[in-house]
This record gives C-alpha cells, sequence and structure tokens, in this order.
DNA sequence: CATTTTTCAATCATAAACAACCAAAAATAA
DNA sequence: TTATTTTTGGTTGTTTATGATTGAAAAATG
C-alpha cells in the first residue's frame, strides 16, 4: 500500500469515527506499527490530525479550506461516543433505522461485522454504509435537495412497508414539555413514523440539545430511550421520570 | 504503445484510482518500469500527478480531477448529443424516469429550467440533479453496492407507484432477435417495469450497442424507440422494421 | 505507591524503489 | 539504402521505506 493511499485511508477512518487505535489502523492498512507511527507523526506535523497515547485523534481546529474528510464539526467526540454506544445496543440479525444526521452517521463503522439489515433514509450514509459492507434499503421519496434525505407522502409510504427491532434518530430539541422536536416538519413525520413502527426507538443527543425546542414535533419523551453525553446531574433529575437516559461518559 | 497512449492511460487510470503503482502501470502498457518511471517524471514537471515511493498520486487540484475524468470515459461526445437530443423530446410538466448509467447522467444538465419531475433508481444522478434544481424523488429498494443503483423487490414496489410521460434507459445490448438486454438480472427488473409503466420509453445507446447481447431480457424491441449516434446505414435497415430509430448526427 | 502492561521513540538490517548510465532498438532524416 | 536522433529496457550503485527489536516512558492495575 502505497503512502499517500494509506494517509488518505487514515484521514477517511478519522473522519467517520473521531478516534483510532493504532491496532485499528494497522488492520485496515495491512502495514506494521511502525509505518503507522511513522504516518501518524507526519500527518501531525501537517497539522491533519493529532496523535494520543494508544492512536490518533481529530483536530477540533476550526479550519477554512479542509477537505471532504478532513471537515470536522461540533462535539464530534462526544457524538462519537454516542454512536458507539448506540451500537453496542445492536444485535446480530437485527433490522435497524438509521436516521439521516451527524451522529447516526457516526454509528457506521462500528456496525461492520454485525450481519443485520439497515434501512435508511439517509442518502449521504450510503457510502460508509457500502464501504463496511452493511446490506442497505434506502426508502423512496422525494430529494430533500439540502440535506439529501427523503421526505415526503412516498418516503411516509415507503417506510411504513418496513418493521424494526431498533430506531436511532437524531434529534434537535429535547424538552419537558414539547417532547422532541426537529426543524423540518416533513423530516418529523418520518423520524415520527420510524419511532411507531420499531420495537425500541433510540434518540441520539449530545448534552446542547436538552431544553431546546424547535418547530415540529415528531414525540413525546417517553417514546424513545435517550442516549447523551456528559450533562448536568440536574437535567438528569429533570428528565428522569419522563423516560429512560442513558449517559455515556466519555 | 506511443509515448502520447501510455500518458493518457497513466492519467485515466489514476483518475480512477487516485493512486496507482509502477508496477500496474508497467502491466497496464506493457512498457517497462524505466519508460513508466520517465513517464511518470516528465508527467510531474507538466503538473498532471504527483510522483510518491512506488507510484503515483493525484495532485490536489480538483479541476483538473474533474476534467480528466469526463475525457476518460469511452465515446464521451456521442453520448454527449445522444443526451442532448433526449432531452429536446422533454416538455415542461412532464414526469420522466431517468434509469442509472452515464448516458442518462449527461441529460441532466440539459433539463435545467424544464419544470419537469424526475424519478430515478440512479444514487449517482442526486448531485447533478440537485445541483441543476430539479425536483426528484428517489424509488426504495435494496442498495447494490457496486453500481449505487437501487434494486430488488422493494425497488419494483416502490417504482410501482408512479406513472411517466416518459422513461430513459441505457442499454447493453440492442439484438433483432433477443431485443434490449443488461448484465444484471436486477436491473433489468427495473427497467423492464419502468417501460410498462410509461407512455412513451426511449432507449439511450451508443453505436457500440447494436448487435450485441447481454444476460438478461429486458423487453422487446418494439417497447421503446432508440436515440442512437451515426451508426452504419445497414444496422439501420436491419433495425427500422422493428422499432423506431432516431440517429443523431454529430 | 509499587508493579505490571501497554505504548512509545530510536535504531538497525533488509528489501524495495530510485536515478543515472549505457547499449540496443526504433523512428526519423538524409 | 545509410546516418542520426530518439526512445526504450536493462544494469548499476544509491537512496528510501519498511518492519522488527530494544530500552524508555506512559498508562493501567492492584
Amino acid at each position: 500500500m502505497l503512502t499517500p493511499e494509506r494517509h488518505r485511508k487514515i484521514i477517511e477512518i478519522l473522519g467517520e469515527k473521531s478516534v483510532v487505535t493504532i491496532q485499528e489502523l494497522v488492520e485496515a492498512t495491512a502495514s506494521s506499527e511502525s509505518t503507522i507511527r511513522r504516518d501518524l507523526s507526519q500527518l501531525q506535523r501537517e497539522k491533519k490530525l493529532k496523535r494520543v497515547h494508544g492512536g490518533a485523534s481529530l483536530t477540533h481546529q476550526k479550519s477554512e479550506e479542509l477537505s471532504v474528510f478532513e471537515k470536522s464539526e461540533r462535539n464530534a467526540l462526544e457524538k462519537d461516543s454516542i454512536a458507539q454506544y448506540a451500537c453496542d445496543l445492536v444485535e446480530t440479525g437485527d433490522c435497524i433505522y438509521l436516521d439521516a444526521g451527524t451522529t447516526t452517521l457516526k454509528m457506521i463503522p462500528y456496525l461492520k461485522n454485525k450481519e443485520i439489515t439497515v434501512v435508511t433514509n439517509a442518502i449521504s450514509h450510503l457510502e460508509a454504509l457500502s464501504e463496511h459492507e452493511i446490506k442497505t434499503y434506502l426508502i423512496g421519496g422525494l430529494v430533500k435537495s439540502k440535506t439529501k434525505a427523503l421526505v415526503g407522502s412516498s418516503a411516509i409510504k415507503s417506510l411504513s412497508a418496513y418493521r424494526f427491532d431498533k430506531v436511532f434518530l437524531g434529534m434537535n430539541g429535547i424538552h419537558i414539555e414539547a417532547g422532541y422536536t426537529t426543524p423540518d416538519p416533513e423530516e418529523a413525520a418520518v423520524k415520527e413514523l420510524a419511532i411507531s413502527l420499531s420495537q425500541k426507538a433510540f434518540i441520539l443527543a449530545d448534552h446542547t440539545k436538552f431544553h431546546e425546542t424547535s418547530f415540529s414535533k415528531v414525540a413525546e419523551l417517553n417514546e424513545a430511550i435517550i442516549i447523551t453525553d456528559d450533562i448536568d446531574d440536574d437535567v438528569i433529575y429533570d428528565f428522569q421520570d419522563k423516560t429512560e437516559i442513558k449517559v455515556v461518559t466519555s
């Protein structure tokens, strides 16, 4: 494997997972520890990543011109922990629904080799799903040009042909009275239906989403389990009698 | 193999793979290591690529990357003429189905500002469709990881919810007895249904597809109108009593 | 806090890739 | 045709990348 090929792969994996061990990279590139260490040192000099004990992490610098894979987003590390936790809930043979969104995207690397079936409305997730050889169904529908998600009545109809063991959704607002909310009514309708088609529904949301409300209501709090990162104890106290909350400590 | 021919091939391979080893190029061009090294040095001086230890890698210039990619396609100009002609058949308000494939992809720029609705099974077309602000519905279905097309029973079911004014399909084989054929049975089933759901069906195929057959039958010749480029008169004579043929002169 | 385990940087031998050179072959010109 | 130039492929010694090893440093464990 050639050097630039390896470097690209490293950056790409980091874009998906935010953190990666040297061991994982050794396997992914079929090269030795020494080589990976050298690669990481070089990429760190180029400010493409940050070395950490045992592996590497993406730099959370606000950057002007970062290429596709290099773009980091807000709370990337927290979202990665949440995604990883969510994937531990997925069992072999499950049929799951993956909603559009950055956090659900980060689940995909951890779903590899689980022998599951994924249904999604997120066109942006297809590349990663295909790369990790996960059997994927896309629902039909109107392509929302901005977010590249599928919405509308045909999406609703297409989605309702499936039933899920688990569904994983991103969410913009989690509020005691307003419940789960999201900006776009059409996406809200898809999320709402996905929840009702599943045995268990999980909301993946970092701490910034609590006490927020957005335009369109998706569901009541008790209709899904929340997976989140470090939040204040009083926030947990506020919500704990409304629904179940899994807190991931990163 | 002549020098410019070799250089073109190197750039073409690089356009597909982003990185390439010297050994691969030696095999692809049937020339020696020394020659390839000289080629790479020269192409590097021309800023067409970047040499790396063991081979070569793309320069990170997106624009050039794209132009190279376009050039690399076989019969690109003919396909573009065919695509342009096909788009002249589309009228304001039409609902059309666009099949996966390079020729149908080339239709998209010419569809801009026609105020039409497009339904497609080609995930690869979405970017161009969105870029040209065309209202697009994607059918649902299993994501075929290699070609990024939607297939399977759920795709069939999803597609059958629509009716079309016109459908435009690529095709691998056009043969007097075998009719229209394509390699993949699952894609063939989708194409077949699309034809039956339309008022008028058009096959977009350059001259190399005539008298060829592939594995899976899609339809009889008379079920669609063929749009093609310069072909021999005797080919037209062979086919003209079977179906209508539009010949685009480029 | 001491011990154990893991990860690290530095070094080294090896195998691969390299540039430079040369002679043969091919293309071009006379 | 022959002479000249260009291109090619093999050979040379040199450079580079790689993977294994080692002792040091850092985490993890008890």
